[in-house]
DNA sequence: GTCGACTCGGGTAATTCGGGTC
DNA sequence: AATGTCCGAATTACCCGAGTCG
């Protein structure tokens, strides 16, 4: 919780200002017993992000200098320059900023951030980079997802559940974690569970959380009989408990396909934000 | 009943202030023979629920009552709980108010998280939790030991740098993060670069970045061989560039341990804080 | 009964309140 | 209509020696 000094701070206004502005409502703020205003940093936050205001100094919150002058760009090569130089602060000013400039995240996600690491993947294996840069790149980008994550408001307590997990033998995780911002971005209640996961233990916690909707991201495929056998199960899973079935990921080839059944098969986390929205 | 100083932590405000609203009678207290106040948890809620504050950190109110021997808090038990009800915000309170008050993270993490896992492993082994569970359980420390560093503040520029890694078929990471973390509370700038990684990439990282440390954490072993050679490969770098060796972890049997070289072998994080102490 | 940790009460400096004015 | 600045009164945080708790 910070006082109005330092969300005045912070934005670079008036402390007068932003007093006039909680006491109108603009600003959610709760008091202490002696009457003086406290407020939490996600209101701030989401202040922020509707009223287009700039963070004047967004230290004073805990969060990177955002480069507000040099314009913050998504391009791959950019990203991809971050990450390969561990610039963990510029990549976080970047997704902090990028958010609260009130830009849609799948424009990130899917312009910019899925792009980079399908060319990360290539530069490794092709020996441009080490193994261990990708990792650490993708190390980097999961922190600066849940930062993210934390940034936004909470879901309400009645938003619908939304549960995402990866397969076995599928060790590539950023897909769910931009898929699990981008529904927190709409309000959702949204989890990973995590990865390497059998069908069996997706299907029990469809059984057991009754997720509104499951996502699935596939990156690649080791064993095809198994894969099949797996979505068929949380497929059923999902059928008996009326939980939508997203699927999406690179390693879902149009003959793979074919075979295992599904609500909806996204190319990209912008699909999936539409295919929500037109069924609302 | 909770002394003056557990509810204000509670609560998030200074021992002072919480002492004057009981004096103004906001607060309902009892007071010891001795005159000390005492204050039921049931005032407390109702005080919190009547002013809408937010609980600080819930988790002081939620156990019993402890001083300085038996730290309840950090249980497996209170753990193991708290993540089995996927209750992430219980968890960031404890690891954040810990961290804050001052207390050494090795005690957290040797005393309470490493058992919990090591219980929740044999917990899903044998069939009493899913597997996703697990993986979800991980996944909230995870977040939770991320959101420690962000309040710690930033290393020095010219702090040594350590780097974590975990070898390949050994998916584990929660202990790397741990050895991260208490790394960069002694003010080193630490990364973990990743799991799952090849020993020559490893070895390429510590010729690439030159850190004063390299730790390997390891949960099991499926090709001792390959292991051997990664290892090997691994020590005659950190030899080439003057960068010490630590290993530990429950995969490293005492056989084991005898066919790879290292400098020094660590059974719990506390053993490396006091490895580097007496070598500073 | 000892002892470390905690709490008491009061004092001080810094911050915040609400209102009024520019 | 909105913002920034100034004000006395009230609130909060930090500090300390003496007393209490477990």
């Amino acid at each position: 919780m910070y006082s109005p000094r330092q969300v005045a701070k912070a934005i670079g206004v008036s402390e007068a200002s932003l007093k006039r502005w909680c006491d109108r409502g603009l600003l959610p703020v709760q008091r202490t017993a002696g009457g003086h205003r406290r407020i939490s940093k996600r209101d701030v936050l989401a202040f922020v992000r509707e009223r287009q205001q700039d963070l004047h100094d967004p230290t004073v919150l805990g969060l990177p200098e955002t480069t507000t002058k040099a314009q913050a760009t998504h391009a791959p090569e950019a990203l991809i320059a971050m990450l390969l130089a561990d610039d963990e602060n510029a990549l976080r000013g970047l997704f902090t900023s990028w958010f609260l400039a009130g830009r849609p995240m799948t424009t990130l996600f899917d312009e910019g951030l899925s792009p980079a690491f399908h060319r990360l993947g290539a530069m490794w294996q092709s020996g441009a980079i080490e193994v261990y840069q990708e990792r650490r790149s993708v190390e980097l980008c999961r922190r600066a997802l849940y930062e993210l994550t934390l940034l936004m408001p909470e879901p309400a307590a009645d938003a619908p559940l939304a549960l995402g997990a990866g397969l076995q033998n599928d060790p590539y995780e950023l897909a769910n974690l931009m898929v699990e911002a981008t529904l927190r971005e709409m309000g959702w209640q949204a989890e990973t569970l995590g990865t390497d996961l059998p069908g069996d233990t997706i299907a029990a916690a469809v059984a057991t959380r009754r997720p509104r909707l499951l996502w699935l991201s596939v990156a690649g495929v080791a064993d095809e009989a198994a894969f099949v056998q797996a979505v068929d199960t949380i497929w059923q899973a999902c059928l008996e408990h009326k939980t939508r079935l997203a699927m999406g990921g690179r390693g879902l080839s149009e003959a793979l396909r074919g075979k295992i059944r599904y609500t909806v098969y996204c190319t990209q986390i912008s699909d999936l934000v539409d295919f929500l929205r037109s069924t609302a």
